[in-house]
DNA sequence: CAGATATATTTAATTTACGATATATATGAT
DNA sequence: ATCATATATATCGTAAATTAAATATATCTG
């Protein structure tokens, strides 16, 4: 798979619950549906759902683990679109509401284990 | 104008016309927008619309002079921003769309002088 | 002021995106 | 087979984006 639609990048991250998803996916590594869930305070089906956008649109990729599905940003995305997503995470990285995503992943009881990359 | 909303940026590139415009203002730095419309083949309503749309975005900023306006990627971006459109141009200059783009605009008879920078 | 050119705005029709809610599927355990 | 958990899909009402066409505004020239 290796050209992307361009407009679709850019469309998949302007969702500002998809664009938290991949921000905080580019932080972590990976990350299942609960723990985005928990991290945003979003409903459950909306998360999914706009996961599977996500993936329609190749920006993430994902991983069943048992029950789990691991989420993480798609490692062959190419080298442009790849930068486009490390710029944004690190511009918006100390905005309150990516910073809260965070905090709120980090105290999360009981997240699931089985990490590939943390 | 220190902030931007985020997916606002995101949104304002979603769209193939739009990401055009962007894409070309990154490469030629000043571009009016009869340079624009010209070297998208789009209808001039069409590309002064969708310009306004990433003006209050914040992406581009707009300059009259005379008759014509130029429009240029805002410098006041901010660097996460302005790395965006950086990686996303040169990411993109050798598709096809956006090389057709390049050369109808190098090709254009009469373009107007008095850009600020080439 | 009239005319020409560059650009902007408006309108209406169609499509598409969104959030909320309900429901379905899949996996593992008992 | 049943139950519990994690995730996915479907439906619906509504808001927003997009396109095309018509019209308006602004600036320069004579």
């Amino acid at each position: 798979m290796p050209d992307i639609v361009a407009e679709s990048l850019f469309g998949a991250l302007s969702n500002l619950i998809r664009l938290r998803c991949v921000v905080l996916l580019q932080q972590e590594g990976e990350l299942c549906v609960c723990e985005l869930t928990h991290a945003l305070e979003a409903a459950q089906p909306a998360v999914s759902r706009h996961l599977a956008l996500l993936r329609e649109a190749g920006v993430v990729s994902d991983r069943r683990e048992g029950l789990w599905i691991h989420y993480r940003v798609n490692p062959e995305l190419p080298n442009w679109a790849r930068a486009v997503i490390r710029d944004a995470a690190k511009g918006l990285a100390d905005r309150s509401t990516f910073n809260r995503d965070r905090k709120r992943l980090h105290s999360m009881p009981d997240r699931p284990r089985g990490r590939l990359c943390a």
